[in-house]
DNA sequence: GTCACTGCAAAAATTTTGCACATTA
DNA sequence: TAATGTGCAAAATTTTTGCAGTGAC
């Protein structure tokens, strides 16, 4: 459903012309649509002479007007890059997010990083200010123009499909790493009882990572360039890798022996985290398809965790 | 030697005039000279008024000629805080910093957080960047408005000044720390050799921190107002606990008897990590009085920690 | 004496405002 | 019909440029 987005952002429009006693209008309709259907930074003057395409008798007093009613029903959002210019960017279900810009070529690529939120919450605490917002622009010299390549034309992708593909990589991450643990566990595991337990989440964890697959496969088919967009969301695997219970906290003696109960305990161990940390971490975002799909990761890893337990409970099965 | 700055700056100016084969002119002493001696975020316009009453024939022209010729050389640094103006700050010697900008009074003020450089170093390394310069800016409502209290006219003070004030205030942190540690482990240590040999740092501590109190003082004395200006650096206390010992680990059966020999070795653990620590942290700054007062200060552990090793080797003294 | 500098005015660039007429609800 | 919207021109704002006279080296 590629169209839903528009026809909210179109509606939502709408009705903030209505609620504010505003004339919906020739001039709105092509701004708003010429506007929605670019990507990217622009300046008035750039979305003025993509308007003028359509109508060449439109003015750039109304564009300018008409971007300020954008920005205040949440559709568009002011930016200042560093040139001077006011630029103007998707808002609306758009991440909030930070820039990198090449002084050089002017490129702005987009990112976000959750750790970085949390630094400028505890600053913004300890100075006692009710943030706003806030921005991290970094400039620099982009590798293509440090190599004196052409920068090519960057394909103009919708940033909320990126992080939607930068959260289907995440979930992917953190399922091949459950699964990396739960073969390992496997292998080493010199219960046969408890092996037949690991070998069961083994399959049904290559089963989930195959599923995310494909959705990510499926999703970036969707759209020509998605699959090669430059990395959004930022995170630190680090942060997965303290999801994984220790092995070695279950060795005795330097084997791992363990039943099919302790093999269960120690799965939920792992389902739990990810279901928690999955769950905490979707909720720093606002509603957008990364959101959603770090959401239902976490659900899924909630069911898992709670198939697992519903083994353990069942005292005679395996 | 609060002159020897803005000396330097002259100098720096005159050199970079010269070396550009550019003329030293009545017009630019004067606004290099009001530059130097107005702390804050300058417009040109506000420059200019402030040019204007020391000399009424000035031209705003020249002023933005020479903000551009401060830039340039590194005195001055364009900054944006939102407002559309183009704002001048200090550059020389004055640390690489962010805002906090209140957009009701539009008071902005400066903070550091070396775990914000790390973060944006490691977003610029994963995109092949040469970063060049990068800016955090949060708009926020700062406590005055919020209460609608008329907001207190900022006392204008060096940033460096204020820098250095919190590199004193973590040296007293970490030395606080140190000695409460000490202190602790004297009375809990059994042995009695041990805990003459701990009495004994704890003394050395408490010099040493009471050294850093009355620099604190003696520094703070130095200007007006600079006890109390909004925190520049931005640190997590936690970093600091983490250089220091686990008693817990020294203990036996719950109880801790350390010899000589022992007490020294665990002494000489967290002289080292934070003689270590303040030196690599030093390192992150641009050569300005904040980062003196790290180096000196790790220079300082480092030599205790020597002294303690000393101790340590000769056998039969204590 | 040469060359850069200054200050004025004028221009350029971006954004806002006033106003007559057009369009919407 | 009443009110808002539009597009033009004009203004306001910030910054740059051209130029003639001034002053530094």
């Amino acid at each position: 459903m590629p169209g839903r987005k528009l026809r909210e952002e179109r509606e939502l429009f709408y009705t903030y012309l209505r609620q504010n006693g505003m004339k919906k209008t020739r001039q709105k309709d092509l701004i708003l649509e010429v506007f929605l259907t670019t990507e990217g930074h622009l300046s008035v003057e750039d979305l003025y002479a993509l308007v003028k395409k359509k109508d060449r008798k439109v003015g750039i007093v109304t564009v300018f007007r008409t971007l300020k009613t954008l920005t205040g029903c949440g559709i568009a959002r002011e930016i200042a890059l560093g040139d001077g210019l006011t630029r103007f960017e998707h808002s609306y279900h758009h991440p909030h997010h930070h820039h990198i810009i090449c002084t050089q070529c002017r490129k702005a690529i987009e990112f976000v990083s959750p750790e970085l939120e949390r630094i400028q919450e505890e600053i913004v605490r300890k100075y006692h200010f009710q943030p706003l917002l806030h921005r991290l622009q970094v400039y620099g010299i982009c590798e293509d123009c440090l190599e004196h390549r052409p920068a090519p034309e960057p394909p103009r992708l919708d940033t909320e499909k990126i992080f939607a593909r930068d959260a289907l990589r995440m979930a992917i991450l953190m399922e091949t790493r459950g699964l990396a643990f739960y073969r390992d566990a496997a292998r080493r595991n010199l219960d046969p009882d408890g092996r037949e337990v690991l070998k069961r989440i083994v399959e049904e964890e290559e089963k989930h990572l195959a599923d995310l697959q494909a959705e990510l496969k499926r999703f970036c088919r969707m759209e020509k360039g998605l699959e090669t967009a430059p990395v959004f969301l930022h995170f630190d695997p680090c942060e997965l890798e303290r999801l994984v219970p220790d092995l070695e906290e279950y060795e005795v003696d330097g084997t791992l022996r363990l039943d099919t109960r302790r093999s269960l305990e120690m799965a939920m161990v792992l389902e739990r985290r990810a279901a928690e940390f999955f769950k905490d971490y979707s909720a720093k975002f606002l509603e957008t398809e990364g959101k959603r799909i770090f959401v239902q990761f976490a659900e899924e890893e909630q069911r898992h965790f709670e198939s697992i337990r519903r083994r353990a409970e069942e005292p005679l099965s395996v």
